[in-house]
DNA sequence: CTGAAAGCGCTTACAG
DNA sequence: CTGAAAGCGCTTACAG
């Protein structure tokens, strides 16, 4: 970028003054139409950009938006869950279209995520978005706040939060999916996934899961609860501890789509054939979902519109619109992995 | 953000001046370490972060890096090609390790693409992804390079393109995935994928399956060559095409997984077994090819090597050191929707 | 509607 | 090793 061309220079040409030059590209009304298009048509030919830094600097906002995506430390370095990539995917696209830059950042790489980005007036707000370990972060929220830093987070939605969250309505969908496998005649269920507090929205799909078990008055049986992460590797091991168990379930609910290819794979290794052997179930719809084989049944998070959702709640705390936490629900996608057993 | 703390705050609390505690916190050789100690301890209390804006626009460049992702315009809106999504998880890696932040575009929404971000001085240098029709962009390219805009492209890397380019070497991953499937006893095959010079990626790949063929003293049938863009609906039209035309070949080689998953669906529909039927190739080693089932055999492009070349690159370039265009070997990844058919 | 001037918060010669 | 000063390229009161 040789001699770049400023307000300055623009103004020279135009016989105006740069402060012209500046209410004229921003389309003030304060300037006459035909010196605001002499100006504009000047700007063009002499490929003039306006610096964002200096604008920046001046104005005191960005115009851009940071999501800061946190991952599983166990997980793959190489593999990003497929759903925050959707998710990310569609974040860009939902910045863009309102006018924002999107800045991107993985989290493992810095603990002191909550103050980088906003504080060093490199975005108007952050998204936050990922699993990790909430009760880690719930305090790193608290200094968000204190920062009076505009932020939204997806994930879990509960009372007593602070600053907003959106997120799947994961309480209502693992509900949702097992009053399907119960509809489907199925009796006795695992549940693969952790279901504690550190991850409260597997624990939630878990609590909807049981709630909808007990409805049916069936047995819980706790020890069908089988701690995994959100990747395949886990999803597998947790598969094969389930199937060490004295007892097997008849359907298995697993806390992602992840987990359950994981689990999946492992099934088809034990030559255990699905659904007819036993049922099997996700939860996300991740693009692959309808690609196993069988074709995974799954609970669907709309990515889509949980990103255009975010932006826009994002922005409006920018601009001091008040907005509050919202749950997003989920869909049941029935496809081929959890047909009754007999 | 209120009161956000300044160089100033700091030197006055620090009693020096504003200068010196600009020094210290860039480590500058120039300053007393007891001074520069206490400075850091003092911006570290006040949370003190130096505004970007300004130190950019005092420096002239910005620290980050620009990733624009093309897309298809035909590509469906809501899904992201997952090999770029997976180079889009890498590249955003590559880029905070080198001490760069990213920032994300996705170019359907603009048309000025090549002059919006350093002309902005949003970025000191852009990384270009994507498919999409070379020719139409190449001349872009030609006003990047006249702008003096540092960039990389990732895509097809031929003689007399400009700028520098990486790419995966296609040539060679349609050869050596050709000889694999003559290797296995296949003697007919079929392309699925365009091979025109809009597509100079798939292009390449298409030529190496031709050589290949030649080599074995084998026929090489151009009514089998049929073309496709990168996603699932357009791999399974034109498997249909294909399963329509007379013949039927032992061998179907795609240009992408996406249409290799395309592909295996509309073949399964039609009561086709792979890979006894027909054998099926891909190329990419996108996250689902191990799930399908059968289980894809493809080429690997290493997304995680070519990420950390393309912001090695740049940087390079950034600093102004020369760089070369340079091919990325594939990898043959053998599974099971290859093994011989008689 | 327009211009002159201040100033956003830094970095970097320059002088000591 | 340190400080005073200039200046990066804008935006925005302020005065006309």
């Amino acid at each position: 970028m040789k001699n770049k061309a400023t307000s300055l220079d623009i103004a020279f040409q135009a016989g105006v003054s740069q402060s012209t030059v500046s209410r004229a590209l921003r389309n003030s009304p304060l300037v006459n139409p035909e010196t605001r298009q002499k100006i504009q048509r000047l700007a063009k030919e002499l490929k003039y950009k306006v610096d964002k830094n200096a604008s920046n600097l001046r104005s005191q906002h960005t115009g851009t938006l940071a999501l800061l995506l946190f991952e599983d430390p166990t997980s793959d370095d190489s593999m990003i869950n497929p759903f925050f990539l959707s998710m990310l995917g569609c974040i860009t696209r939902a910045a863009a279209v309102n006018g924002y830059d999107l800045l991107v950042s993985f989290q493992q790489l810095s603990e002191d995520w909550h103050a980088d980005y906003e504080d060093a007036s490199k975005a108007d707000g952050l998204i936050l978005l990922g699993y990790g370990d909430y009760i880690d972060y719930a305090e790193k929220l608290n200094q968000l706040k204190e920062q009076e830093t505009h932020f939204v987070r997806y994930g879990s939605v509960e009372d007593g939060q602070t600053g907003v969250s959106l997120g799947c309505d994961n309480f209502d969908g693992g509900y949702v999916m097992t009053k399907h496998l119960i509809a489907q005649g199925h009796k006795s269920f695992a549940f693969l996934g952790g279901a504690d507090a550190h991850c409260p929205e597997f624990q939630a799909r878990y609590q909807g899961h049981c709630k909808a078990i007990v409805e049916a008055d069936l047995p819980v049986n706790q020890t069908m609860q089988i701690d995994a992460i959100s990747t395949e590797d886990s999803g597998s091991d947790a598969a094969r501890t389930l199937l060490s168990l004295d007892e097997r379930p008849d359907a298995v609910f697993c806390a992602s789509d992840m987990i359950a290819v994981g689990a999946l794979t492992q099934f088809h290794r034990q030559g255990l054939s699905v659904p007819d052997d036993i049922a099997l179930a996700g939860f996300d719809d991740i693009p692959v979902a309808h690609l196993t084989s069988p074709q995974l049944t799954t609970m669907q998070q709309n990515t889509k519109l949980a990103a255009d959702r975010l932006v826009e709640s994002l922005i409006k705390q920018i601009h001091n619109t008040p907005v509050e936490s919202a749950l997003i629900p989920a869909k049941l996608i029935v496809r081929e992995s959890c047909r009754k057993s007999n």
